[in-house]
This record gives C-alpha cells, structure tokens and sequence, in this order.
DNA sequence: TATGAATGAGTGTTCATTCAT
DNA sequence: CATGAATGAACACTCATTCAT
C-alpha cells in the first residue's frame, strides 16, 4: 500500500529535521513521533531501532545529495561549469539545511553501521567529483577531489551561523572556490 | 599548591582521551575519574560539570594547537615554508591524536558555550593564517585561510581510519595540499 | 458454524504450545497469532484478553487430562491397576509435553480467576484418585491422593530436562511409584 | 564496610517478599527499591539487573534452607525421627512463607541460569535426603528422596491458600507423610 | 468476519550530580 | 581535600489491545 511509503517518508522527514537539529543524542524519539504525527510505537514499526532510523535519514540524504550532484553535473559542458556546478550543489544544500546544523557529514564513531555508510557516502562523492578531475589529465584525482570537496565543507559553519548570507554570497562563494582550486592563490591579482 | 595544578592536568589528560575516542555523549564521568585515578567527587572539585569539563579539554587543546603553529611558523622564512610548516602540524595533530577521532573541531549544536568557543578557535586559526597569506598582497585573505585549512581537514577520515598511513605520508599530503593551493590544480603537469 | 469452532481450536492449539514453551509472561499474542495462521485482531474474536485465552488453553487441558484419567481407571480392575493406569497417564502426559514445560500446574498467582481454577482442578484429579483409595476403607483418602500425585509430580523436572528418558522408563517409574505407595519405602528388600 | 553487606540484606529481603507475593514478572524494581527503602538507581549498585537480583534471592533461599534441613537431621537419631524433621521444616518452610507463595521452588523456563541454580539444589536437598535412605539399605535411594521431597511439596497449595491451618496441622501432616512413606498406603489400619 | 496499523501506558536501566563522612 | 554511596530524572523500547477498513 502507498500509505506504508508515505507513512516511512513522514517519519523520515520528521526524523531528518530532529535529528538534524539536536544530533543523535539529544534527539528523542518522542519528539520524532510528535513532529511526524504519530505514536511512539509506530516509529518501531517502521524502523527497529533508533540508530537504524538514523543511517535510514541519513542513507536518504545521501542518495538524494548523490543524485542530484550527479544530475547537475551532467548537465555542465566545460570542467569549470561543472565544478561550479558541484559547489553550488554542496553550499547550497548547507545552506538549504542551515536549520538542521547536525544533519550527517558526521556521526557518531561509536556507531560502526553509520560509520560504514558515511565512508562510503564520501567515497562515492569523491568519485564522482574525481572522475571530472581525470578528464582534464590530472593526476591524483581523488586526492584533488577531496581537496576540492573540503574547501566546499569549510564554509558550512559560516553558513549555518551567519544569517546575513544570502542565497548570491552562495554563489559567489562557489565561484571563488572553484576559481582557487583551478589556478591557485594569486587567481584574482 | 602546584598539586592542584597537577591533579587538574591529570584529569584534563583522561578526560582528553575519554572524550576524544569515544565522544562528548558515550564518555562517562566514571571512565575519566578511573583513567585519572581519581574519584568521581574529585572531578567535581574542579569543573563544575561534565560540559564544562568538556570544553575545559578543548580550550587547552585549541591553545596549544594555536600555540604551536604559531611559533612553528615563525621560524619560517618563504609563503611556502610557512604554508608547509602549517599543514605539516595541522596534519600531524590529526595523525598524533588518530586514536581520539571524536577530538573535537566539532562540537554537539546544543552546547552553546562550547560552539561560541569552536567558533572563536577557527577565528583565530584563520586569522594566523590569514596574516601568512595577507603578506602576499592577496585580497580576501580570510576566505582564502578557511579554504586551506579546510583542505587539511578533509584529510582527516583518511588519517584516521587508514592504518596503513605513515608520517611520510602525510608529509606528502601537506606539500601536495601546499602546492594545489599556491598554483592550482594543473600544477603537476 | 463449524468453522468457527475449528478456528478457535487451531487457536487453542497455537496457545498451548506459545503458553507452554515460553510460559504466561514471555508468551506474546502476536506468536500465538502466527502460530495458529491468523492475525492478532483475530485472536480478539474468540478471547476477549490474554489472559482469558490462557485461562481457555488450561481448562480444555484440565478438562481432557480428567477425562482420560477418569477412562482409564475404569477400566481397570485392581486397586493396583487402577493407580498404575494413574501414574502412567499422569507421567506421560509430562513425556508428550516436555517441548512445553511451563505448561500448566503452576500459575502467575496474580491471576484469581486461574489460581480457582486450578484449584478446582486438584480438587477434581485428587477427589478421582481419592475415590479408588476410599474404596480400600483407608482413612484420610484425600490426604493419600494429595501424597500420591505429589509424588508423580515430583518427577516432572526429570522428564522434562532428561533427553534420554525413554517411555520404557516412564512405566518402571509409575511402577515404582505405585509400589512405594501401597507398600512402604522397604517394599524393595 | 558492614554497612555495606547491610544494605544488601535489606535488598535482598525487600526483594524476596516482593518477588514472592508477585513472581518475577509482576514484580517492579520500583516496588523492592520502596520497600526496601533505598532508590531505584541503588539497586543497581548492588545487582546489575532484576534477573541477578532475582537469582541471588533465591540462592539465599537456597542456602539457607539446606543449612538448617542439614543442621536438623544431624540431631536426630532414627531414620523416622530424622525423615520427620525433614518433614516438619519443609512443611514449616511453606508455612512461614505462605504470605510469598510465588517464592522459588519454580522458575520462569526462559532463565537458564536461574533453572540450573534450581536443578541444583533439587539435587542437593534429594542429595541430603537420600543419603538418609541410604543409610536404611533401601535402594534407589535418589528415586526414593524425589519421592518423599515431592510429598512435601504437594501440601503446599493448601497450606498457602488454607488460613485455618495452624502450625499442630503442620505437625500433623509431617508425621503423615512420614509414615506414609515408611510403611505404605494402609499404615493407619 | 478478518485484518494489521496504530496506540501509549508501563518498566528496566543509566549516569551526571550531590553530600555525608 | 577526597571519596563513593545514593539519588532520581530521563529514555528507549515492548506489547496487549483497539478499530477503521
């Protein structure tokens, strides 16, 4: 029935903006179940655990982050299009979740399943974002990529906690990013 | 009495390692009181609370972090050495303290003292390395700074979970890091 | 309709061998439910409640345990015969169901209603087996019938938790019971 | 400390009465930390869970009524006086707790370990009672014991549910038994 | 009649913190 | 100063029961 799916999305949704917002610790599943509408039982017929509704949040995010950074990209020509279409992707999913300061790109160590997922999660990111790099005959293009990727996740704290960045400063930061990351430091002398 | 300093030292030292391999949530007061020999009630003669303990380890951290690359710095003559010397000890502390991944450079959202604390560290890291990179005339010193710190940090999982990594490894990730940022990411060819 | 009351066996059925492996508490209606092919809901049809339902499960058993008790005395002759036809009933009766030791015979003494039951229950077994020692002119037959069931009791734990009792063995058991019973504790030398 | 080994005593006594009038499973920790006067939290520094704390009742139980079934037979001269004395204090045991009837003698099957403790003294107390018979050339001594042990047993349920039975009822009983077992079923002939 | 999704009261257990010694 | 026994609030999770379909 579609009202199994759509009642696994509430909750999903629910437990996103929660979990997102407190952290896996300090959210509560009771506060899940209310924000999501329903019963704190019904949270466990739809997932086992806490820590199994978490990696379920968390795995959504990454396939949806994936999805769309991929989608975006394919739709670029020139390397630096689509490296700037990386960037936007990525700060402005920061910026879209700003509200959900916790959500993912980290996790708790004492959690091997979720520790597993978010490996991969990078590795898969990495990759997409390595597999442009080696066609421009770079070498190293995964250790490229994560550079490349990590300045990007740099400015997720200005984002989240400055709330004078507007959705252009976004782009602007993108643009610088991929400008420094394509020729180097002295870009704009 | 120098006594208080040291028992206060012992216990920031525990509470470094409880913290740092096992996070601010799954740490318990008792692991650190028992790792510093020392009673649980004694803890609480010297921080008020498990937070306040908490951000007593990462304040000593952050200053001896900062402490560090500065004077490491100095000793350096070109943009490049300096460059390096940071990179060197910003990788070097992730690859010394790899059996505490939970270390900080993140902080639980709800724990607003220790956030506003995280946030002034990063200030003044960026800031030190903002003045390396001002010197060289470039504009936007600061963003610059956070891009390459940022890139430091993205090798942190690597550092981490890879135990095959060895010291000169990350010599080589640093002046790897050093270069894409001086000249960009054609610099190999 | 017929069906209705076959359904309510196959439920009785699921229940003897949920209630009797697991016992009253670690028993869950939605195991009995699975046993018996039905939902839980359905369940609710035939029993208004848990407990309800294990008060059901122990009365059909009480009900046939007395009835074929009663059968086979009768059809013996002897006052022997006719406790031995007691002792072997009662022992194998603990043979077949040793998958489902917690069984019966005992009873969560929170449950009133079970607790009279089974009262009435040895009421009615030991008033069965009081009538054939009455019938030797022996003074105090209930207090004889309380001893000798006791005694076939008393070798439950053995049934149960012995892998390599055979129905052989049952018979010397019951054998030796009856004897012990009418002759005394030296009635082997 | 003796204080500690205090506290623990009253634990364990708070938890036999309230383990005993309820059973296992309706029994609340709650209710033992109350009657026992102490906090919730401080059962566990004493137990680390109810089913431990549920075995280590019994298991003073246990030990304490094998003691004193030895101390008492040790006094006594003739198999008749000795088997009497087992009587009177299994009787007497029943009795004095009739208040706790769901007291041990049974345990939930899903607690191995609790069931082997159980099967253990099972196997101690018939141990202690077929040495006696032993003593008698009487052989099967084990058979024997279970045997005379189950009669006890069988008079529980009347003493725990009868509130006219007096403590002569008891003696009474004992003797009964006793005879019964000594010189079969028509001893009062 | 039958289902099974939804409920929510109930409980064992943890652990930061306190305080009498 | 130091201890560690005691506290009790807090929370994940279970499961008998209900009821809309």
């Amino acid at each position: 029935m579609t009202n199994r799916k759509q009642q696994r999305e509430k909750i999903l949704d629910a437990a996103f903006e929660v979990f997102g917002s407190k952290g896996y610790y300090e959210a509560k599943m009771i506060d899940i179940a209310k924000l999501a509408g329903v019963s704190k039982g019904t949270l466990y017929l739809y997932f086992s655990s806490k820590e199994s509704l978490y990696i379920a949040v968390n795995n959504r995010s990454f396939d949806e982050f994936l999805y769309h950074a991929k989608r975006r990209t394919d739709e670029c020509q020139t390397f630096h299009e689509k490296l700037y279409s990386i960037a936007k992707h990525h700060l402005l999913f920061f910026y879209e979740t700003k509200k959900y300061p916790d959500s993912f790109w980290q996790a708790p160590h004492q959690m091997p399943e979720m520790m597993g997922r978010l490996h991969q999660f990078f590795e898969d990111y990495h990759g997409l974002v390595a597999k442009l790099i080696e066609e421009q005959k770079i070498k190293n293009a995964f250790l490229h990529s994560k550079a490349f990727c990590s300045m990007l996740n740099g400015y997720r704290m200005d984002i989240v906690s400055n709330d004078d960045i507007t959705e252009e400063d976004i782009m602007n930061y993108a643009e610088f990013i991929v400008n420094l990351y394509i020729e180097g430091c002295y870009f704009e002398s």
